[in-house]
DNA sequence: ATCTATTCATAATA
DNA sequence: TTATTATGAATAGAT
């Protein structure tokens, strides 16, 4: 049909092929949509073209899915459909084991006792009070694991404060001998110099460098 | 194209329909190949008939499954994609919930503790105290409910008991009294026939009424 | 199924 | 892309 006789091989030249995809499509979805009409038939029509381009025919009221399914139904190589069920197994059974764990926590919490028997409480019970004991023994150890720590903590600040303190006292003493020599050394001059009250005055006026190393002293000890 | 046009509605006749459908399905598979090789198109291409059989085309080196992933994927119009992706997201989440609640009961069992804080040893620790001391109660509940209960059979019973002692009584009493008439008239009939003996026979001989009248009474009381 | 008169689809062309 | 048209293909109805 047409012009001439065409041989059914790949047209090479694209802007033919592209033309020719046109027409031809066209004609299947006419030729589909006359098999839905006149026969009674549901036509799932899908094409690609090779540039990617997706046409489609679908018989009125039909889906792409219902026809595809039928067919996977009908060919019997229906993969995805066990695995979809299978899933929802899943989800159940782990619906059901999530509520039978919830039980045993109210149960567990104190709740929901109604339909346990005077055996299954006892042995609830039981149960609870050796959970309990551990729960007891961690949280002792776990203080006595803190304790100890805060014990470490304690000795290494002691330790630091007291060689602290040491070094403290031997600069006092050094200080101490310093300003004793430069006392001496003033009352000597004061001497030398004829003003007898500066050891006086050295000692006792809140300027002096004596009088503020002894309150420093006295209030850092 | 044939011995006269028809007009494109569906054909009443039921096998001119089913000719019909299959030599234009015939026809459109015949052209959806066509167009697979001279276009380098790939087609998939369902149909079903009246009768509710299937039929098929798909390009070489290509699914149905596939074309119609692209076709959904295309045309945006996936449903059964994200359903499935939230039920996996619900299966993922029932899962971590399940283990969360696996945890509780394990930490609420004393196992598990090593994570967890003095504070929150602490918190468990008081809970589970709550929690035994509730089944504690319940259990008591249950077993002063039962001890009610035998409590209640066991005065039944008793009263029950009481009861046919009376009756018992009564009747023995009423038996005694017969049976005391029974050996006067026989010891006046002895005495009447000249048979003094009659008495002491009567009243200990094993095979006597009298001596079996005994015997049973004393073992009932 | 097969045939064939006829209609239809479309290749080439513009 | 659309329109035209000569030509081959598809097929309705008959066999």
């Amino acid at each position: 049909m047409g012009r001439g006789k065409i041989e059914i091989k790949r047209i090479e030249n694209s802007t033919n092929r592209q033309v020719t995809y046109s027409k031809r499509r066209a004609g299947i979805v006419k030729k589909a949509k006359e098999l839905t009409v006149l026969c009674d038939a549901e036509v799932s029509l899908l094409m690609v073209s090779s540039t990617e381009k997706i046409h489609e025919y679908i018989s009125p009221s039909c889906t792409h899915k219902n026809l595809y399914d039928r067919y996977q139904q009908a060919s019997g190589s229906n993969l995805w459909q066990p695995h979809y069920e299978r899933m929802q197994d899943t989800l159940q059974k782990l619906k059901e084991v999530n509520n039978k764990l919830r039980k045993e926590i109210r149960q567990r919490n104190g709740e929901d006792l109604d339909e346990l028997s005077f055996q299954q409480l006892r042995g609830l019970e039981q149960n609870m009070e050796k959970s309990v004991e551990c729960v007891r023994n961690r949280k002792f150890h776990q203080i006595s694991t803190s304790t100890d720590t805060y014990k470490k903590k304690i000795k290494n600040h002691e330790e630091t404060h007291n060689s602290l303190l040491r070094e403290f006292r031997e600069m006092q003493t050094l200080a101490f001998q310093h300003l004793t020599s430069k006392v001496i050394t003033s009352l000597l001059l004061g001497l030398l110099m004829g003003i007898p009250t500066s050891l006086h005055s050295a000692c006792n006026q809140s300027c002096s460098p004596i009088f503020r190393m002894k309150k420093h002293m006295d209030h850092m000890v």
